[in-house]
DNA sequence: AATTCGGTCAACCGCTAGTTT
DNA sequence: AAAACTAGCGGTTGACCGAAT
């Protein structure tokens, strides 16, 4: 586009606006796999992007970042929301977290589109909003005060299954050595899709630490970033987290140390398991 | 066939809180 | 102490598209 005046020496440069281009999209997440973001206003320097920094980081949490789910809601999806939403209210950040592979703005749009209509029907017509309320008001307090410890514990939404022994098992000798520490834990345990296990805040009541937009941060993140290869079991979602026993869980990742600033990762769920991708930690960065 | 209408959703804007200089 | 900077949040906008007229 135009560059506004030329003489006064105004920095300003003028940022590209409005919908992404696949290119764009492409030198985009290129580059964020390839190096992480670090700080964002930096990103479309470093990436050849004439966005400025806010675009970008809207762009790849929102559209880019690996694991989202695009398209329809299922039922389990909205009966969480509207039960997340009588508690907490417009608190679309939190209210997404709980809904693997959604963002808040996908949430807050369908809230907006669709949901709200709904809700304000059935309070109009009706009496008491019986099922929606009926699901979480044993436990609904003050606001500020939501435990989502039980929930997250025994919900279904966290499609927590039973591992049989060899289904769990991935095809990869590689993989199988590295897991016989598991082996055990695989038989007994829940099976756990890594997705959804990076994104529940507690399990079994114990808070897990696993988020999946760090910057900048002093801790020792190694933010993962990967995809899917034929290996992979089960749903792939990839994001950022610590490495560490979570419970009775324990995530591990391996080869992380030979490949520093961006390479191949293996990545072992908490159940054993196995993905590998490309990765980049953001404390190499 | 052309135009208007209405809904959706990606992206922007302004603000806040936290951190760094 | 304060100014500057950054990430993140939620409200809002407007481009786009299918349906209705």
């Amino acid at each position: 586009m135009g560059m506004g005046c030329n003489g006064c020496e105004k920095p300003k440069a003028s940022y590209r606006k409005g919908l992404w281009s696949p290119e764009e999209d492409e030198r985009l997440r290129e580059y964020i796999i390839r190096h992480g973001h670090g700080c964002w206003s930096a990103v479309p320097i470093k990436a050849g992007l004439q966005r400025n920094g806010k675009s970008c980081r809207l762009r790849w949490i929102n559209y880019l970042r690996p694991g989202l789910k695009h398209g329809m809601f299922t039922q389990e999806e909205e009966e969480k929301i509207l039960s997340l939403h009588s508690m907490l209210g417009n608190k679309w950040s939190q209210i997404a977290r709980h809904l693997p592979g959604r963002t808040d703005n996908e949430v807050k749009n369908h809230w907006n589109s669709y949901l709200k209509k709904r809700v304000q029907k059935s309070e109009g017509s009706n009496s008491s909003n019986s099922s929606v309320k009926s699901t979480i008001s044993n436990n609904a307090t003050s606001p500020n005060s939501v435990d989502f410890g039980d929930e997250a514990n025994c919900n279904q939404t966290a499609k927590i299954e039973y591992a049989e022994p060899e289904s769990a098992s991935p095809t990869s000798s590689l993989t199988i050595a590295q897991t016989t520490n598991n082996v055990q834990v695989q038989m007994q345990m829940p099976k756990i899709m890594f997705a959804d296990w990076l994104q529940l805040d507690y399990i079994n009541g114990k808070e897990i630490r696993s988020q999946f937009d760090t910057c900048g941060s002093d801790e020792v993140f190694s933010n993962i970033s990967a995809q899917p290869d034929e290996s992979c079991t089960g749903d792939f979602v990839p994001g950022f987290c610590d490495p560490g026993i979570y419970g009775d869980f324990e995530l591990q990742l391996e080869n992380a140390s030979e490949n520093q600033g961006g390479g191949l990762y293996d990545i072992f769920s908490p159940m054993g398991e196995f993905f590998s991708g490309l990765g980049a930690s953001t404390d190499q960065i």
